[in-house]
DNA sequence: TTGACATATGACAGAGTGTCATCATATAAT
DNA sequence: ATTATATGATGACACTCTGTCATATGTCAA
């Protein structure tokens, strides 16, 4: 997190670093970014920087977390406008993801920390008590989800199948940004492992 | 991959140089590791280390692509162990990892590299047409799979199941690297959505 | 012995990081 | 008005790392 510093900042300045630091983090993967850059488009000292953040990492989780919000409020939304249907909020959340992914404005922002969200996944479980984030999260949707669609025996198991829908979601979209010229069959190949799972939790007459 | 020189060189000296890297992986983050750490443990000098190798990221795959074909081996003799049964054989390589990435000899070296997996495989798509590796071992894997138990279409539905039975235990297996403490918890929930893939993906009676 | 070739070396330039003593500015206290 | 105190800003500094290159060393054939 920022220091209070940063925040007792004119919002102008704190942007003017923000705006810095996207740029940097757009331009190339973040192992290879570089402070020096940062500061020098945000136009302030080296010795400023680490008085608001602690380091690089710290400016770039920021900036993650700032865009993560912004996708689990989208699921959500979803999740209203399909009546609880999990499935089919995901295959719109896939369809804005890709689109946010490949247009020009903020497109290779988004690239490379999809690349990096090993990474970021790692960094913040040793960080935050590991489920806070995801579970705060997952509980909302919970909230929307249309329980009577799926055959499941506790929460947990819902919880386990909405993160697998979401690491299924996850794991196509970076496979897409990786090889962009096979968008569409990925697309297909997207649909069909929904497909499998849907299959797998739908509850059925015959129930098994 | 290595120069002709690397390969030219005694076997004593090109283990000592392997050696050195795994310890140099196995110690930090591939991000933070560095060639002088390497070259000094094995005692050779900064422009013979670039006369082996392109660069760091050369001997890290390097090293990275044996461990990677072994676990290919491995899941080869556990598909035909298991006649055919892909489920079964996930199962059987989940649990030999999760003891590998345990062990004390190697464990951090394979933890390490499960976490880096995503830059990994995005480097290696870069360099190789994409599908190469893979495909070739899913080519294998579907030349032992009993086709009778799943219904699919095509030979590409199979793949794309093969696909995603991989990315469930690999997620599975970093998540558990990562959160050590709830080893057992994850292990029953990976079986859970392998179940739900199984349910998904079984040929039944009343064909769908 | 002399080339010709492969191999080895470490000094070097360039770039990056995090720190710290010092300076500047604003706010409060006397 | 002046001093005191806290807060913010700065860039030089020490350190580490990388990739290169001119030079040195070893080896084998003619």
């Amino acid at each position: 997190m920022p220091t209070k510093t940063f925040f007792n900042l004119p919002l102008e300045k704190q942007n003017k670093l923000i705006d810095a630091g996207e740029k940097e983090f757009s331009r190339i993967d973040f192992s290879l970014s570089s402070i020096n850059k940062i500061i020098q488009d945000a136009g302030i000292s080296r010795g400023s920087f680490y008085m608001y953040f602690q380091d690089k990492e710290d400016l770039y989780f920021y900036i993650l977390e700032k865009y993560m919000t912004k996708m689990y409020q989208k699921l959500l939304q979803n999740m209203e406008k399909c009546q609880g249907n999990l499935i089919l909020s995901f295959e719109l959340l896939y369809e804005s993801l890709i689109e946010s992914c490949f247009q020009k404005e903020k497109g290779k922002l988004f690239k490379n920390m999809f690349l990096n969200m090993r990474f970021a996944t790692e960094r913040k479980m040793k960080l935050k008590p590991p489920k806070d984030v995801i579970r705060k999260n997952s509980q909302e949707i919970l909230f929307y989800m249309d329980k009577e669609l799926y055959r499941y025996q506790s929460e947990e198991e819902l919880l386990n199948i909405f993160s697998l829908v979401m690491l299924v979601t996850m794991s196509s979209v970076t496979y897409t940004l990786i090889n962009p010229l096979e968008r569409e069959r990925e697309k297909i190949n997207y649909h069909r492992r929904l497909e499998i799972i849907r299959t797998g939790i739908l509850r059925r007459d015959n129930n098994v």
